[in-house]
DNA sequence: TGACAGTTTCCTGTTT
DNA sequence: GAAACAGGAAACTGTC
């Protein structure tokens, strides 16, 4: 978000390595992992590299804090950046149920009023068809056991990880502070 | 093949 | 009484 790129043209699976093994990759290598937002990429790393953490930009990105804790720490360390020959950047679809949610909050196609936002800005929504919402998850992963019960559990989970707030209010939830893409 | 994340399933108890 | 919430526990599934 802080420098205009979609991040889904980036090949994060080039990246499992630790900051240090980062910085010390030439530039060659670099463009070459990370793919058509090299150069660009390149360029950010050697400013942050030379002046810090850029200007007015103290905050965390959250998409790559999530990059680090759920790729790096399977990656011991001195690992050699792995070298696929595929380095095609993909858009992948995720099957993430909070994910599923915000696309669907998100969507322009008519959603029946299964889904709504009480206040975007805060990413607060509102659960209207409980059933139908579970309904359309379940068809999503082809499951058709699938319940609002079901969906629930798995929505009361998010709260520990802070993906979601616990709202005091029937079928109400937003999005915690690490979800992203919803505002 | 094992570790892990993210559910899914089932359950008991509580609240609205 | 029904629907929804809360959370423990274990099983399952796909990915790395």
């Amino acid at each position: 978000d802080s420098y205009k790129l979609d991040a889904a043209y980036i090949s994060f699976s080039h990246f499992n390595v630790l900051g240090v093994q980062l910085c010390s990759m030439t530039k060659e290598d670099f463009t070459e992992a990370a793919g058509i937002c090299g150069q660009h990429l390149y360029s950010i790393l050697q400013d942050i590299r030379t002046n810090g953490e850029a200007e007015g930009d103290t905050e965390i990105n959250p998409f790559t804090t999530k990059i680090e804790i759920s790729r790096a720490s399977k990656v011991p360390s001195g690992a050699p950046i792995s070298r696929s020959a595929d380095l095609q950047p993909k858009r992948m679809q995720s099957s993430h149920l909070w994910e599923f949610l915000r696309d669907l909050l998100l969507s322009s196609e008519d959603t029946s009023g299964i889904l709504d936002w009480e206040d975007q800005e805060q990413g607060i929504f509102r659960v209207v068809k409980s059933e139908a919402l579970a309904q359309m998850w379940g068809k999503r992963k082809h499951n058709d056991r699938m319940n609002y019960e079901k969906l629930s559990r798995a929505l009361r989970h998010y709260y520990k990880t802070g993906i979601l707030e616990r709202v005091d209010r029937r079928l109400v939830y937003k999005f915690g502070k690490n979800s992203y893409g919803w505002h």
